[in-house]
RNA sequence: GUGCCUCUAGCUCAAUUGGCAGAGCGCUGGACUGUGGAUCCAGUGGUUACGGGUUCGAGCCCCGUGAGGCACCCCA
């Protein structure tokens, strides 16, 4: 507060932070409300954990580059600290402090924000919701068809078109870069390469890969196993023809047969989801199935990033517990949810407004009001200095507000009501003492 | 974090080679004393993102900062 005579900004927000109007929040709270309608139904428990954790706990989870992304400080107490960077990390060191508490299997739900330094972009911000879902304690492949069936669960709830779930197992990708001859010390730059064959296509990570120090013939065979993509099925067999005497790799493609399996039980339809052997995905903590979920329109990269993290919990703990979980990113969602005009929504939460003509109606419209919201409708009045019906109707149809309860002088006189339809302009005198009543009528009439 | 592009009224955008900052929409008031959304009339609109430099003179040229966007990197 000390130098503001040099750089002089106008009120502004933060690079990658932004404002939301009621709209926007009234989309965001809509889509939260369907996720965890989805997370409860499978019988997740919502949990939270503090935005700030010491950097102790953050530092050396999420490989070189995504340490860079953290944001970290030191607080007024001299602690070193950091902003979590999902709610993963956080969910380890709850298990870690928590252990004893627990019932395992420990199913969890988790929203809030997070945060990333990175440069922004559309759908990319420093500050992002999450919505995770998580399953600690078992190493079975339940667990992990669980999580992708909620997010197929969600993605329906929420109407997205054309999301697709794209699956992986990590130490597959790993037996992929033995099979080929790719040295070891290669191998994190080579999952990176494949990882952009949707992108950069075939011709682009051969490129990549020899640019890498890979030979050329290694290069060749890793392009033939990564083009195994598609009907679970058909890819896992072709697969094993293909790794064949490789037991860590065989061991994979068993749990995803396994997977997919119980994917198929859980009811979730074929067309959603698909094995792809070039999905990397970058996290250090994976070591299992993985799995992302990409919609082409708009073309925002993915929507969410799932996998299996059996080690996570014991870099807190000494002691190896087994987890696995989802993850969905809001503001993506909303990206997707608004440009298609899935979820419409109102500007406000206002049903219906109650004015009076006159000075004289003042009382009447405030005890109005007390009735309505006591039927449970979200009423407003009109709080500007001057009672004026033009001005309060000119309110009303501004905050796009459905209805308006008109109360005059010859109203109270004859004990009635003017109830106007401000989407259709309708007009209808009624009786005072039915008024709850014909309000949460006409209000679920002119709703789609 | 690297590179490139952009920033003018609340919003969308104009402004000749450096020469008096404009329009539409919106907003406010009125035509309309019990009716929003239509029409008409009048009014309101600016530290040209911010700070500096060059120049007689800068919205325009130069430097720095901030924010947005695109690509890379990475990812939700």
């Amino acid at each position: 507060m000390s130098d503001g005579a040099q750089t002089h900004r106008p009120p502004q927000v933060l690079r990658g932070m932004r404002d939301f109007t009621p709209r926007q929040m009234l989309l965001r709270q809509r889509v939260i409300d369907i996720l965890r309608g989805v997370f409860e139904r499978y019988g997740f428990d919502p949990i939270d954990t503090p935005l700030l954790e010491y950097y102790e706990v953050l530092a050396g989870k999420y490989g070189e580059e995504g340490e860079k992304l953290l944001y970290r400080f030191v607080d007024h107490g001299g602690r070193e600290v950091g902003l979590r960077y999902d709610l993963t990390v956080p969910l380890a060191r709850y298990v870690a402090v928590h252990r004893a508490e627990l019932t395992f299997p420990f199913k969890r739900y988790h929203i809030g924000p997070v945060f990333r330094a990175e440069r922004p972009q559309r759908g990319r911000y420093r500050q992002f919701w999450q919505c995770d879902v998580d399953v600690v304690g078992t190493r079975s492949m339940l667990a992990d068809a669980e999580v992708l069936s909620v997010w197929i669960d969600a993605l329906s709830a929420l109407g997205v078109p054309n999301a697709v779930i794209h699956i992986n197992h990590r130490r597959l990708l790993e037996g992929l870069a033995r099979r080929a001859g790719v040295p070891a010390t290669l191998a994190l730059g080579v999952y990176r390469a494949i990882d952009k064959l949707e992108k950069i296509g075939e011709e682009g990570v051969r490129e990549e890969l020899i640019r890498l120090g890979v030979e050329s013939k290694a290069a060749e065979r890793v392009l033939e196993l990564i083009r195994l993509r598609g009907e679970p099925a058909e890819v896992i067999a072709a697969a094993r023809r293909a790794l064949a005497g490789d037991d860590a790799a065989v061991e994979a493609l068993d749990e995803l047969a396994e997977l997919f399996q119980s994917l198929e039980a859980f009811g979730a339809p074929p067309g959603r989801y698909l094995l792809d052997l070039s999905l990397a995905r970058g996290l250090d903590y994976y070591t299992g199935p993985v799995a992302e979920v990409v919609v082409r329109e708009p073309a925002l990269g993915s929507l969410g990033g799932a996998g299996r993290y059996d080690h996570l919990i014991g870099m807190f703990l000494g002691e190896d517990i087994p987890a696995t979980g989802a993850s969905l990113g809001l503001e993506r969602l909303v990206e997707v949810i608004d440009e298609h005009g899935l979820l419409p929504t109102p500007e406000t939460v206002t049903e219906v407004i109650v004015v009076a003509v006159e000075e004289a109606q003042r009382r009447e419209v405030l005890r109005l009001a007390r009735e309505l919201r006591d039927g449970g409708i979200s009423v407003e009045t009109y709080l500007g200095e001057r009672i004026d019906l033009r001005r309060q109707l000119h309110y009303a149809h501004r905050k796009a507000i459905p209805l308006a309860v008109i109360v005059g002088p010859d109203e109270l006189a004859a004990g009635v009501l003017t109830l106007r339809d401000l989407r259709s302009g309708d007009q209808e005198r009624l009786p005072r003492a039915v008024a709850v009543r014909t309000v949460q009528e006409r209000l679920t009439a002119g709703r789609p």
